[in-house]
RNA sequence: GUGGAUGUAGCUCAAUGGCGGAGCCCCUGGUUGUGGUCCAGGUGGUUGUGGGUUCGAGUCCCAUCAUCCACCCCA
């Protein structure tokens, strides 16, 4: 409150536990992803604005409100703060030559995402996103390959009662007809279309399907399908997409109402949902994308891959976002209490040489014993040492189990011998 | 971009238009320097900000900002 600066809009300080809460789930996935076979690749927070343009495209709300656009300074370049980061990988992709790498390139990357939106539960401006990205193959066995390594994602967190939903949207060859039959479809009925949505119909039809309007919904209930309007490759791909995932007894549901914001998707597209009754409740979304590397300047390289909200699996985890009265601060093994700046420096010493195989706090702000000894109580401290006077006049310090209660002095001599066998007998 | 709610101590909240408080947290003390309890004391506030009404505003009015929630959209 009596803070000078404060947090940007839709932004969040993360620490203490709910820190560590973060870097277990980043420890879980990482390994997971290890075993899929996956590697991390990491890229710019921020690209060139064209990229986003070009690959998310225009006509998006990414795309037309929500990017974090600026120039430099020179102003010469239009740089963005990247929205998602499919764009990135492509690009990375491209740029290094990775298309000579043998068989599928498969990446995961971690970290933060920057939207426009205006803030809610579950949605921020600056988001952190887990997503793979894997290039190189069109086979529909590695889309069902990519949904099942995300089910194991948030099963490594024991995130359960979660909803895939998947559905194919079509290639260059079978969706504009589709398309084109749905505005027709719409624009026959232009008076049954509630008019906030009326726009949409010319400038991305498919994407009525997600408005919450009921008499909008009613109304595409009535038209044909997507996936009944599918060329025979892609209703081909559809079914071993779906035939694999229930071989790998992945349960999954199709729908054919689920479209997707983003524009470079073909085929296959899928979203998991927690099914809470909080609204923020997609926590993952993904699909194919076979046209967005030549679309970036490369060659035609198919590809897939999806992204992890991590902040609304956390929520969905029921982790409370981080009361800081009530975080602690981190665990030590052992917890140094010292009365003056000499037994401070003391501390210090001995701490050095007690790093070597725990981990070790030295008190230095001069407060009470009493309240030192409380510190490391609640820093779970092992053992408490204690330096004063007359341990430093007699060259040993003060040793606490603060297990048992037990305490004994202990020559600096032999200070590193008796630590280590309380902490690893 | 649209709508709703809320802004008082670090946190959770009181205070009829009349001297800004409590609990928790933090710090100190309670026989030289030792455990989440207990007791005593203490630090901490431009009542989000700026105007207005009034003898007098935390309280009423206007504006503004911030946060939260929802729409929209998405992760």
């Amino acid at each position: 409150m009596n803070a000078r600066y404060h947090r940007l809009k839709g932004t969040r300080d993360i620490f203490l536990e709910e820190v560590e809460r973060w870097r277990w789930c980043e420890e879980v996935w990482a390994r997971v992803l290890g075993r899929f076979g996956y590697g991390e690749i990491r890229t710019p927070i921020i690209e060139p604005t064209a990229l986003f343009l070009r690959s998310v495209g225009a006509g998006t709300d990414i795309v037309d409100k929500e990017m974090y656009t600026f120039e430099t300074r020179d102003g010469g370049e239009s740089l963005t703060l990247r929205p998602e980061m499919t764009a990135s990988v492509v690009r990375a992709y491209l740029e290094n030559g990775l298309q000579r790498q043998p068989g599928t390139l498969k990446f995961f990357y971690m970290g933060p995402m920057f939207r426009h939106d205006r803030p809610q539960a579950g949605r921020y401006r600056q988001f952190h996103q887990l997503g793979v990205e894997a290039i190189g193959s069109a086979s529909p066995v590695l889309d069902a390959e990519v949904i099942q390594l995300a089910m194991s994602l948030f099963d490594a967190v024991d995130a359960t009662g979660l909803l895939v939903r998947v559905n194919s949207i079509g290639c260059r060859e079978c969706r504009p007809p589709f398309l084109d039959d749905l505005k027709a479809f719409l624009t026959a009925r232009i008076d049954e279309v509630p008019p906030a949505f009326r726009a949409r119909i010319d400038t991305n039809p498919l994407r009525l399907y997600d408005a919450k309007d009921d008499g909008v919904l009613a109304l595409l209930a009535g038209f044909r399908p997507i996936t009944e309007a599918l060329c025979s490759a892609c209703r081909e791909h559809h079914a071993v997409v779906l035939d694999t995932l229930a071989r790998l007894s992945v349960p999954v549901q199709p729908d054919p109402t689920l479209v997707r914001g983003l524009d470079y998707y073909t085929r296959t597209t899928f979203e998991i949902t927690a099914g809470s009754d909080r609204k923020q409740s997609s926590v993952a979304g993904g699909g194919r994308y076979d046209h967005l590397v030549e679309q970036c300047g490369g060659p035609p390289v198919p590809a897939v891959g999806f992204s992890i909200g991590i902040e609304r699996t956390l929520l969905h985890l029921g982790d409370e976002p981080v009361d800081p009265q009530q975080s602690r601060q981190p665990a030590v093994d052992v917890f140094v209490a010292c009365l003056g700046r000499l037994a401070e420096q003391s501390g210090l010493e001995l701490a050095g040489l007690l790093r070597g195989f725990c981990r070790v706090e030295v008190d230095t702000t001069g407060r009470a014993v009493k309240t030192q000894v409380k510190s490391a109580v609640l820093r779970r401290a092992r053992l408490l040492l204690t330096i004063g006077a007359e341990e430093l006049e007699q060259d040993m310090v003060r040793m606490k189990d603060l297990g048992t209660g037990d305490q004994t002095a202990v020559a600096r001599s032999r200070l590193l011998a008796a630590v280590r066998e309380v902490l690893e007998g």
